[in-house]
RNA sequence: GUCCCCAUCGUCUAGCCCGGUCCAGGACACCGGCCUUUCACGCCGGCGACAGGGGUUCGAAUCCCCUUGGGGACGCCA
């Protein structure tokens, strides 16, 4: 059986989103599973909508995701030789014709015809004219009039679709360049491309592209049609859903693993397994498990999986992430020794980057900010005697003993009376400004004696008496 | 309008192909509780679904039909 070859085709006309990107995985995955090769192109042959800034910002997404390719990028836009050279041969092999009916024309029948309750498609008025070549011709594949096309879709089953339904779709525009169908269809023959994944949105247009296949006599791809991700509202995803390009993710603070992990697992499944990492993807992902029924994206469910991502994995591994959330936050970071301790506190509690950047901004900074409630409720007058007591039992101490630590704190319960609870909040607050931190001792073993102590010092001035 | 696709908890899904082990399992979210120095993690428990109707069958989430609902396509866009 010859290699598998799969490809990912987007058309820059904007940024990756998630239904791309989950395109762009399962083409990869599944030529990695099987061991195939995976082609990477850009369908530019829409001139008016198609930018360079996408083509750069769908490749910097598909590098951070970390999806690589075997071929390409290839552009379509380069290709025009090819494709007319194809278009040539079914115009002379009698499969297709030019076609010289007005846009206009066309347009006012289209709509008469779905005023009428009728099918809005060419009614082949030049189809048997033997029209030749002309500056606006455009030329037309001559579709069968009966019959169907039944083809096996990987993920749909058996599909068909009647003859009648389909029109003489255009493969080469009145300016010479060729159509979407036309160009996909000859670059996917002539790469190589025996297995087609994409999204179901193409369902309909799969019989329009298999003609143009048989006009050609190649044999045809596999197809599987994967459902489509929808928005909160059940509606196809769009701009109007939030955060939409690949990037944007990237940017919140969500780890590209994470993101895999997320959109593969949104259409397709293994079992009951919920976490995954890339190189599991690629031994275990197939087309049999894609199902059958459009997803909705949810934010919350990535947000998780982001932070089961996060506390798997290793705090090296974590570090320069950190860093530029960090600094992006204004925070001045420090050696790698200190900033690892720092990420190691705040693994578990963080659900991206970005907020374990919020959380850890207290580490690195020289006057912490109370919050308001926090500080009305510990720092007291009252808990001021308390806060000298731990600094007394802190002073000289090896902070980096958890242990010794834990015996000054004993020391100072045994003196003032008080449960840990009582005394290590105000510390809490004293150190970090809030209620909510990492635990007591492993914060101040990362902060070191000399700053912990200083702090509740600042504190205690700052109470009033 | 026509054609195509789809239909299990609010959401992602397992189960469906090869009917009985499913008064339907897991995960997110939500609600309790435990753990505990806070938060988080973790653990335990709760809430919560086979769209509706007909068949077929001793028996249907699983097979068939219809209805309804959702999505997609119908371009000299991709």
């Amino acid at each position: 059986m010859a290699a598998i070859v799969t490809r990912f085709p987007p058309s820059p006309t904007g940024a990756l989103h998630l239904g791309g990107a989950r395109t762009a995985l399962f083409n990869w995955l599944y030529a990695r599973r099987m061991g195939g090769r995976f082609i990477f192109r850009l369908e530019d042959t829409d001139v008016e909508r198609s930018k360079q800034e996408y083509t750069d910002s769908i490749i910097e997404a598909m590098k951070w995701l970390g999806v690589d390719w075997d071929d390409g990028p290839f552009y379509q836009s380069k290709r025009t030789e090819i494709y007319l050279s194809f278009i040539e041969k079914l115009v002379q092999t009698g499969k297709a014709y030019y076609c010289t009916c007005s846009q206009q024309t066309l347009e006012e029948k289209r709509e008469q015809a779905l005023k009428t309750g009728g099918k809005p498609k060419y009614d082949g008025l030049c189809r048997e004219k033997g029209l030749p070549k002309t500056a606006d011709a455009v030329v037309r594949l001559k579709t069968p009039l009966a019959g169907k096309v039944v083809f096996d879709d990987a993920v749909k089953g058996t599909v068909a679709f009647s003859n009648e339904e389909l029109d003489d779709l255009v493969i080469c525009r009145s300016d010479g360049t060729p159509t979407y169908h036309l160009a996909v269809v000859v670059d996917d023959i002539t790469m190589g491309v025996n297995t087609v994944i994409r999204g179901d949105d193409h369902l309909s247009n799969t019989p329009r592209q298999i003609h143009i296949y048989q006009a050609l006599g190649e044999p045809l791809p596999l197809y599987a049609h994967v459902p489509m991700v929808l928005g909160p509202d059940k509606k196809r995803l769009s701009k109007r859903h939030g955060a939409r390009s690949v990037l944007e993710y990237r940017d919140m603070g969500i780890l590209p693993q994470a993101l895999i992990n997320f959109l593969v697992r949104l259409g397709w499944s293994c079992g009951d397994q919920e976490f995954f990492t890339a190189n599991e993807l690629k031994e275990k992902f197939n087309l049999e498990s894609i199902g059958r029924s459009a997803g909705v994206f949810d934010p919350q469910k990535l947000l998780d999986i982001n932070g089961d991502h996060i506390r798997a994995a290793k705090v090296e591994d974590l570090l320069d992430g950190f860093r530029t959330f960090a600094s992006k936050q204004g925070l001045a970071t420090k050696d790698d020794t200190f900033d690892l301790a720092v990420i190691e506190t705040l693994k578990i509690r963080a659900k991206t980057l970005e907020e374990m950047a919020q959380k850890a901004a207290f580490y690195y900074t020289d006057k912490v900010d109370y919050e308001q409630k926090a500080s009305e409720k510990f720092l007291t007058p009252q808990n001021r005697p308390v806060l000298e007591a731990v600094v007394e039992a802190l002073d000289g101490l090896d902070v980096s003993d958890l242990k010794a630590q834990e015996a000054a704190f004993e020391k100072v319960m045994e003196k003032t009376g008080l449960g840990f609870g009582k005394i290590a909040q105000p510390v809490r607050v004293a150190l970090t400004g809030s209620t909510a931190s990492p635990g007591l001792f492993e914060m101040i073993a990362v902060l070191g004696g000399e700053t912990t102590i200083r702090r509740i010092n600042d504190t205690i001035g700052q109470i009033k008496a």
